[in-house]
DNA sequence: GATGAATGAGGCTTCATTCAT
DNA sequence: TATGAATGAAGCCTCATTCAT
C-alpha cells in the first residue's frame, strides 16, 4: 500500500485532522449525521476508517470538534452581550454580528437546523441549546408581554433558516443576508419598543 | 402460541394500524425518524415486527401515510388560497387557518422540523416542500423587494418553528399560539403594505 | 371485500385449484422455486395468502401436485417400458415417447432442469431421479461399455435440456424437437449396436 | 472478547478471503445458491456474518469471485479458438481441452447447472450464457442441418452434466471423464461429417 | 500516522405458515 | 371458499468500534 500511495497523498503531511473535519462537515450537512457513514468519510478522504479513529475517539467527537471550532465567535458575542447594557443599539449589534456569524459557517448552522432530532441527544445538541439560551437572555426582556417575546424569538431563527429557506428565491447570497438581518432587525427593535411602552 | 395470547390481545378490532401510526408518530416526533427503528415501534404496541408489515410495505410508508392524513388540511387550504384574490385579508386568513393547522398536527409540524435532513430524500421531504412552495405562491408577492418576501417566509416558519422554539417560555399553549399568530400576521401585513407602496 | 368482487372472480367458480397450478408452474419456471414466494402466486390471482392454504398444505404441496399431475404419463411409459423386450426397437419406441411427453410439460420440465439444487430436498426431487433411474434400466444395458452407457445417459438429457438450451438457435418447435428426438435415437441406436458386438 | 479468542485464531494469516471462497463453494453446489445463507458460511468458518462483508460486498460478489477465478480457462480456451482455423481437429481440440476444465472445477460446473434458475437474474448468470454462446460458435457450423446442430449443443452439455448426471453408475471417474469425452468427440465429429458433405 | 481484519449489535424486510371468522 | 391479521424465523446488509501491526 505504502509503495502506491500516489503523490498527492505524500503531500498533504499532517492536515489530515482538518480534512475530516471539512468532508465530514459537508457531508454531515448534505446526507445528515445519521445517514453518514464513518465509512463515507472515509471513502472520501481516501483513507481507512480506522484513519479517523487515530484522529478522533467517536463519530460524536468528530462532530463536537467541528462544532467547537465554528461556534466560538458565538460564545465570545453573547460573552461580550452579557456585558452591556440591555439598550436597543445593543441588541440591534447583536443581531448584527450574529447574522455575520452564521454567515461565517453556513454549513453548521443548516445541520444544526436540520438535524436537530439528531442532534438532541448528542452533546453538542445540549450545548446548542445552551447558547440559544444565552442569546435569548440578551435581547428579550422577561417583562415584555409574550408577543414581543415571540418577536425576539422570530427574529433569532429567521436568521437561522433563512439561509436555506430562501433557496428557491433568486437573489444575490448577500442581498440575502442583508434582508433577513433587516428583518429581523426590525422584529427585535418592534419588542423593544413595546416593552418601552409597556 | 394462541395458548399464550391473553385477552387484551385478542380482538383487537381493526385499530391495529392507526395505533401503529401513532406510536410511530409519537416515537419519530421525540426521537427522530432514524433512530426510531421498527422493532421499537412493534415493541410498543406489543407485537411483532412483522404484523407492522401486514399494514405497511416499508418503515417509509408508515411515515407517508401520517403524512398524508394529517396534512389533508393543508391541501385544502392552499387550494382554496389559490381561488382567492391576493388581497391582504386572503393573506391574513391563511395564516391564520394555517395557525389553526399547525395546532392540530403539532406532533407530525414538529417532526418534520426536526428531520428535515433525514427527510429530504423521503417522499415526503419533497412533497412537503411542494406544499410550502404553494403556500409561498400565495402570500408572498413576486414583485415584492427582497425584505418583504423574507417577512412572508419569517411569518410562515415563526409558526412552524413557534410552537417547538418556545418551551422554554412558560406561558398557556393556547395563549402562546395567539401571540405568535399576531407576530406572522404582522409579518404578513408590513410586508403587504410594504409591496403595496413600491 | 366480498360486496367489491367483480364478475369476472364471481365466474370461476370451482377451479381456483387449478389456476394455482397454472400460476405456480408458470412462476416457479421463470424465476425458480425459490424465489417465487406464495404472496406473489396469490397477487397474480388475486386471492389471499390464506386462499392458497386452503387448497394445499404448503408450498411444496403445490409443487408436488404439479409434478403429479405432469408426470404420469412417464409412470405410464416407464410400466410399460418395463414389460418390454430390451430390443432396440423399444428403446427407440420409449425415446420416441419419452419425447413427446416432455413436450407436453415442457415448463414442468424446465423447471426441474433448471432447479435441481433447490428440488433436491423436495420430494419431487426423489421421485424424479427413482423415475430417471427407471427410465435408464430399460434403455440401459448394464453390461456396455462405459461409452455406450454414457450414450445413453446423454440421449436423456439431450431430450431434456433440448427444449431450453436451444433457444438461440431459431427454428421451429417442432422441428428442432424432431431433430432432438433424432439425435437422441442415434446415440441410443449407437449404444445398443456397441454392446450387441460386445 | 480478544481474551476468549483461540490461538488457531489469530494469524489466520491472509487467507480468509480465499476460504470464504471455498467453503462458499462447497455450499452453495451441496445446497444451491439461495439455500445457503451467510450465517452458514461464516459458521463454517467460524467467523461472524461481518467478516465476510469485510472481504466481499454482497452475497453475490462471493459468487461472482468464485466464477471469474474458476472460468478464466474457459475464456482463454475460447480466445483461442476463435484464432484457429473451423476444422475437425480444432473442434475435437476445443473439446478436448474443455472436458479437462470442466474437470478441473467440477464443483463450479456442478453448481452452474443445477442452479440455473437462480442464476439467470445473476451476473454469472449473464456471463456464463455469453460463455456458452461464445463456444458454440467454435464448435457449431451455422449452415449445417439442424440435426447436426444439435449435435454440437448436445455435446457440450453431455460434458457439462456428465459428471452429476452419471453418479450412480459405479466406475472410476477419470474413466467416467474420459468415456464422456468419447461420445462428445463422437458428437461434434458427426456434426463436423454430416456438414462437410451437405 | 495509518492499515487490515474483524466483531457485536442491530437495521429493514420477506417468508411460509396459522387460525379465528 | 376464502379473508384478515398476525407470528417466528430467518434473510441480507451496515454500522460504529477495536486492536494488533
Amino acid at each position: 500500500m505504502g509503495g502506491t500511495m500516489d503523490v498527492t497523498k505524500q503531500h498533504r503531511r499532517g492536515n489530515t485532522r482538518q480534512r475530516i473535519q471539512d468532508v465530514a462537515l459537508g457531508l454531515f450537512a448534505e446526507q445528515g449525521y445519521e445517514k453518514t457513514s464513518l465509512r463515507e468519510i472515509a471513502e472520501h478522504l481516501d483513507v481507512t476508517k480506522a484513519a479517523l479513529y487515530y484522529h478522533f475517539k467517536t463519530k460524536e467527537e468528530i462532530l463536537v470538534s467541528i462544532f467547537d471550532d465554528l461556534t466560538q465567535p458565538i460564545l465570545d458575542l453573547i460573552e461580550w452581550g452579557r456585558k452591556q447594557p440591555h439598550t436597543l443599539e445593543t441588541k440591534q449589534e447583536i443581531v448584527r454580528r450574529y447574522s455575520e456569524t452564521l454567515a461565517g459557517a453556513a454549513p453548521l448552522f443548516r445541520f444544526m437546523q436540520e438535524n436537530q432530532a439528531a442532534v438532541r441527544e448528542l452533546r453538542v445538541g445540549e450545548t446548542f441549546k445552551e447558547r440559544m439560551q444565552g442569546l435569548r437572555e440578551i435581547i428579550i426582556d422577561p417583562d415584555a408581554d409574550l408577543t414581543d417575546q415571540v418577536r425576539c424569538v422570530s427574529a433569532i431563527f429567521t436568521m437561522h433558516a433563512g439561509m436555506f429557506f430562501l433557496q428557491d428565491i433568486t437573489a444575490d447570497p448577500e442581498a440575502k443576508r442583508k434582508a433577513v438581518l433587516e428583518v429581523a432587525t426590525d422584529l427585535v427593535t418592534q419588542a423593544h419598543r413595546g416593552s418601552a411602552n409597556a
